[in-house]
DNA sequence: ACGATGATGAAC
DNA sequence: TTCATCATCGTA
């Protein structure tokens, strides 16, 4: 099986083009001397100093700074008390921007597909924290982004505005910048 | 439809 | 220092 790791000229892209190019792609974590793996099934695209639904919109913080550094360091956060979101930080350094991570697709232990839907269940089911916040997706790290030689085909890449972003305002709230394989909506 | 649950950032 | 908000999920 093609295995290639994808490195930060992957992520050095325009940020929608990073976002709809991760479908097909597989997310690896190392853990307890295994592989957990998903193959992403859906993502979401922040961009730039402007993007109001951005968390980098009000300026750098200790926070969200991963998503101002280089490409292809992971952005994770926490949220609603509870929650975990991994994001994977795309465009140059000094540039905010990510994806956000939201869905994919394992197996079971019989063979079986079995869709992972949200952003933190993603997180939980890849046991990822925000102790990899800033680190870069690598094999060193023990969790980065992989090709195995997937490819979606443009009718089956779908596409909508982002969830949860009506806060952002009409503009930024409308950009139809989520993309997802046909059949995988969350 | 809504409660859980805590970090964040803006207002005071 | 307080308070509303939030890139969500599970149960209803």
């Amino acid at each position: 099986m093609k295995r290639e790791k994808l490195a930060e000229k992957f992520f050095n892209r325009p940020t929608l083009a990073v976002a709809r190019s991760l479908l097909g792609k597989f997310i690896v974590r190392k853990y307890g001397g295994k592989e957990i793996a998903l193959m992403i099934t859906e993502v979401e695209a922040y961009d730039g100093f402007k993007d109001r639904a951005s968390h980098a919109s009000r300026g750098k913080t200790a926070r969200n700074a991963p998503m101002f550094g280089r490409p292809g360091y992971w952005y994770v956060y926490f949220t609603y008390g509870m929650h975990w979101l991994i994001n994977i930080v795309t465009r140059e350094t000094g540039y905010p921007a990510a994806a956000l991570i939201r869905g994919g697709l394992t197996v079971d232990r019989s063979g079986e597909p079995v869709k992972v839907s949200g952003p933190a269940k993603t997180a939980k089911f890849l046991k990822i924290t925000g102790k990899f916040s800033g680190l870069p997706a690598n094999t060193r790290t023990g969790f980065w982004i992989e090709d195995r030689g997937i490819r979606i085909p443009k009718q089956k890449i779908r596409r909508g505005r982002r969830i949860g972003v009506d806060y952002a305002g009409k503009i930024w709230a409308s950009k139809s910048w989520r993309f997802f394989i046909a059949g995988f909506r969350s």
